[in-house]
RNA sequence: GGACAGUUAGCUCAGUGGUAGAGCAUCGCCUUCACACGGCGGGGGUCACAGGUUCAAGCCCUGUACUGUCCACCA
């Protein structure tokens, strides 16, 4: 083995060789084992599919490091694990990129039409989906690539139509003329959560409407002028003492000409503005509401791309909104009806994906009634059939299915599933899978011309189905939906529970009877080190895969400063990417950068990612190479327990790391059922490299030069059968790693087989936990640890072996340095303890203490006294505040009402630090006096 | 206007009633025969603030401040 562990030598091998050999596909599993799929438990996690747009992100990468540690983690355990992958067709997302690109060659999607541009769109799929399947394969995850979906995939748009068609049928689906958001750059209706409110800064105009009878005029504010144009009613308070004599009076529209209601409606906040609003029922969903409630007339004064159209006065015809705007208020200024002008701040709505200002539009749509199903979905979750993890992400998902609109469903747009449904040239629409449905359930005769709705779906209408749309429905006796819905556990980010989450469960329930998933695990946002979102124009992006393979500085900043929306933006892009990563970012392979995520996966919360965390964990993988280097070293071509008839014993040591590993493995079952992934990687790192590294492997240096053949064979069997369980465990976190050592180490352990994909996890034995053992090498530490301490503060080199004298040793430690002895002198490089027995003199010496038995280190030609006095003051200090505290806690005068145990904790532990206090300050005296 | 998070060592974060923790960074000693992507040792915290409950509070309760996120129709 390469004394440096090489991530990049082993990656393409062994993802490569777990593909092709089936590992992933559940059938070959089962065929591999030899075991009856019917007789497992089932275990699935459908992938949130990521959009066809473009890479995988450090979102991706994160989400995807926890589903494939679950998903391994239940194959080793046996389960029927099913990892199913696809990617999203993502509409509105997809067609923009598209559309960009024509742009740049100058090319209109209008020039192409519709056909040759939807086949555009399925070319950037091909090439956007292959990098990211690419992505994923390199990231070592294992999903079941013979399952692999597209959510445009025949078979899923069978089960849109489907469910387009049966939502119809039931009811839950109508068309009708509504005000929807319209996004005036796409040209097409968007749901409300499409829709971005931010606070902007605008202005609020005052103008005057003169009443028709000449007796005064009112003064409306309004943060849009130019709507007036499209005015049917003036509103007050009905108990408004200043207006409510006007209502059922008549106003004169100002430029309009037109007399319109005033009329009195509570919905009025009389403290804003005058107290007197403009109602615009075709431009405004308030308005829209009150025009419904008071029998408005509906004017709508736009053309789709927010330009006044010949509903209004020929003046402004033809004028963008915001020319319009201007010209409405210059105008009205020259007649004098503005009363004042005030700044003021709102919120404006945006199109999520154009950034350009919602216009509320009045047009045709389908809409999916959502009350009921919205009703189930939130029964679901009360009832527990569905867990949220952390549970308090609950909130968001009830606040939002409380108050629930009808969906939008269709979109003016080429790119998706088209709506199945036809309209006559009268423009009555008719339902069906098909035309021929469409015609047959309706009795329309061939003579009547068809059209189809030239619509598509909002990709979210789709990806609803994704639980079992992927599993073959709407073939209800589809193997695999029987197998595997629901499945398991749904990981994703808090930022889609409405859009995607909120709607899988209501199909699920709708037309499965069941939730889709038992459990939602909710992930944090992967951010910068800094805290910021990571997005392109921040020009904080990341690839993940530049993590793994490491990136020049000079190729980085090409990446992050090519292709931006706002180039100007480059500068200070280059500037801030020089700054944070000096020298580039190094290479860290898959299983650091997959472990850099699970360790920073705490409950729910955003992360901030750390390259110099994954350059830790890159450093975790060399330890445990060099670990697996030296077991080698030391086991190859010897016995290691394979042969039973031999016979071996275990020291303390070895009963000890291996009563740790039960410790161990207990705690992994339990954080994996947790989702505590940060606590399973610290337990695993802590584990592997604080105690079998730094204490087992150095315990076994000496045990292995001067045990007996029995204990040498003992001592490397738990060398051997501890690696290869620890291999076991940090496999479904780290998977390249371990496969190539566990190749190695596993024949040792007297185990076999083609890869540890498909070895059980390891499952704690109680029966190996041993407390003697644990107590004899905590005892044997903290010797340990006083003489390092010494040696350490005395800045005395660590190679120089020091001579030991040990006063008051107890009858246990007599016992325990006798047993020990060898590791002492290895550990703690020191020369044979010599016992002091009571009434022997010490020399001059620096001090540790370990329980009642003080370690004595002669300072002669070694230490210098005044060093080891101040060392003794400074213990002194802080052992006298620990004990002011523990005096504190036993004066007070309700100490009694604490637990027994807690008493006895309490006053054991102050007898100690008064034993210690009066140790250290007899051996300062001591060393004073010479 | 509602709701939900968060505030613990220089940085990133664990810690749901019993002597304040980890990783990284930092300082000192060490090219010790697995690993310098390393070993050993050290330093560093009034746990945001103010009250309260309790024998005991980083943890529970009340309030305040600040940060972040989501939702919401005040023209």
């Amino acid at each position: 083995m390469d004394k440096t562990f090489d991530p990049s030598s082993i990656e393409a091998r062994w993802g490569e060789a777990w593909e092709k050999n089936g590992y992933y596909t559940p059938e070959t599993v089962a065929q591999l084992r030899g075991v009856d799929r019917a007789e497992l438990a089932p275990y699935s996690i459908m992938i949130p599919p990521p959009n066809v747009t473009g890479t995988l992100h450090m979102g991706h990468a994160f989400q995807h490091s926890v589903m494939d540690a679950l998903t391994r983690y239940h194959r080793m355990r046996g389960c029927d694990t099913l990892w199913l992958p696809g990617t999203d067709h993502a509409g509105i997302a997809t067609q923009m990129v598209v559309e960009r690109q024509l742009a740049a060659q100058g090319i209109k999607r209008t020039d192409l039409g519709r056909e040759a541009f939807v086949e555009k769109v399925w070319e950037w799929k091909e090439y956007s989906g292959g990098t990211i399947t690419h992505q994923i394969r390199r990231m070592g995850n294992s999903v079941d690539w013979t399952r692999e979906r597209f959510t445009m995939d025949p078979a899923l748009n069978t089960a849109v139509t489907e469910e387009f068609v049966k939502l119809h049928e039931q009811g839950l689906i109508y068309r009708g003329k509504r005000l929807v958001n319209w996004d005036p750059v796409l040209l097409t209706a968007i749901s409300d959560l499409e829709v971005e409110s931010k606070e902007e800064n605008g202005k609020l105009w005052h103008f005057r409407y003169p009443l028709a009878d000449g007796s005064g005029q009112l003064v409306v504010a309004t943060t849009r002028p130019e709507t007036m144009l499209g005015d049917t009613a003036v509103a007050v308070h009905p108990e408004d003492e200043r207006y409510r004599h006007l209502i059922g009076k008549t106003v004169k529209l100002p430029l309009c000409e037109r007399e319109i209601p005033v009329i009195g409606d509570d919905y009025v906040d009389r403290e804003f503005g005058t107290g007197v609003v403009k109602i615009t029922p075709a431009h405004d969903f308030n308005d829209y509401a009150m025009g419904q409630r008071h029998q408005l007339p509906l004017i709508n004064v736009f053309t789709p791309t927010a330009h006044i159209n010949d509903e209004a006065p020929a003046a402004y015809r033809g004028l963008d909104r915001y020319d319009a705007r201007k010209r409405v208020v210059e105008d009205l200024e020259k007649l004098g009806l503005v009363e004042k002008i005030d700044d003021h701040k709102l919120m404006v709505p945006r199109g999520d994906r154009t950034g350009v200002v919602v216009e509320p539009f009045l047009t045709d749509q389908w809409f999916v009634d959502m009350k009921g199903l919205a009703e189930r979905a939130l029964k679901a979750v009360k009832d527990g059939q569905m867990r949220f993890v952390p549970e308090n992400w609950v909130n968001t998902y009830d606040q939002w299915l409380n108050n629930i609109q009808d969906w939008c469903i269709s979109r003016n747009l080429w790119w998706g599933h088209q709506v199945p449904a036809w309209h006559d040239e009268a423009g009555n629409y008719y339902v069906g899978r098909d035309e021929a449905e469409a015609r047959s359930k309706n009795g329309l005769s061939a003579e009547i011309t068809l059209t189809r709705d030239s619509d598509t779906f909002d990709t979210w209408f789709s990806s609803a189905l994704w639980p079992f749309s992927t599993l073959g429905w709407p073939d209800a006796n589809a193997a695999d939906l029987k197998r595997w819905y629901p499945s398991s556990v749904l990981v994703t980010g808090f930022d889609i529970i409405f859009f995607w989450v909120a709607r899988m469960a209501m199909m699920g329930l709708h037309f499965m009877g069941d939730v889709p998933f038992r459990e939602v695990y909710i992930t944090g946002l992967v951010r910068d080190s800094e805290g910021n979102k990571m997005s392109k124009s921040k020009g904080n992006v990341l690839d993940p895969l530049d993590l793994v393979d490491g990136i020049s500085l000079e190729d980085l900043v090409k990446k992050r400063t090519t292709g931006l929306m706002q180039p100007q933006m480059a500068a200070k892009i280059e500037a801030a990417t020089r700054r944070q990563f000096p020298a580039g970012i190094e290479a860290v392979g898959v299983d650091a950068l997959r472990f850099t995520f699970l360790a920073l996966a705490s409950t729910g919360r955003d992360i901030r990612f750390d390259a110099a965390r994954a350059s830790g964990y890159r450093n975790f993988c060399n330890k445990i190479w060099n670990a697996a280097r030296f077991v080698l070293m030391n086991t190859e071509d010897k016995d290691c327990g394979q042969d039973e008839t031999l016979p071996f014993t275990l020291s303390a040591a070895d009963r000890w790391i291996v009563s740790r590993l039960q410790k161990l493995e207990t705690e992994a079952a339990a954080h994996f059922a947790g989702y505590r992934f940060d606590l399973l990687a610290q337990a695993l790192y802590q584990f592997i490299w604080n105690e079998y590294c730094d204490w087992y492997l150095e315990l076994s240096k000496p045990a292995l030069q001067n045990g007996d053949e029995a204990a040498q064979r003992g001592t490397r069997r738990t060398l051997v059968r501890v690696l290869e369980t620890s291999l076991r465990l940090l496999h479904p976190l780290m998977p390249f790693v371990t496969e190539e050592i566990w190749h190695r180490i596993a024949p040792l352990a007297g185990k076999s087989g083609p890869t540890l994909m498909l070895q059980p996890y390891p499952v704690a034995n109680p029966q190996k936990i041993d407390e003697a053992a644990e107590s004899d090498i905590e005892w044997l530490k903290a010797f340990i640890l006083g003489v390092r301490q010494i040696r350490g503060e005395m800045d005395i080199p660590p190679g120089k072996p020091l001579p030991l004298l040990l006063q008051n040793a107890s009858a246990d430690d007599r016992q325990r340095i006798a047993r020990m002895n060898d590791s002492i002198q290895f550990l703690a490089r020191v020369e044979a303890p010599r016992l002091l027995e009571s009434g022997d003199s010490a020399p001059q010496s620096a001090t540790a203490l370990l329980g009642q038995m003080s370690l004595l280190v002669p300072m002669a030609g070694l230490i210098d006294k005044e060093a080891e006095l101040a060392r003794l003051d400074k213990q002194l200090a802080k052992l006298e505040s620990d004990m002011a505290k523990t005096e504190a806690r036993v004066g007070n005068e309700n100490f009694g009402k604490a637990p027994p145990h807690v008493q006895q904790q309490v006053r054991d532990l102050l007898n100690k630090q008064r034993h210690d206090r009066e140790a250290l300050q007899a051996q300062q005296a001591r060393i004073r006096e010479l």
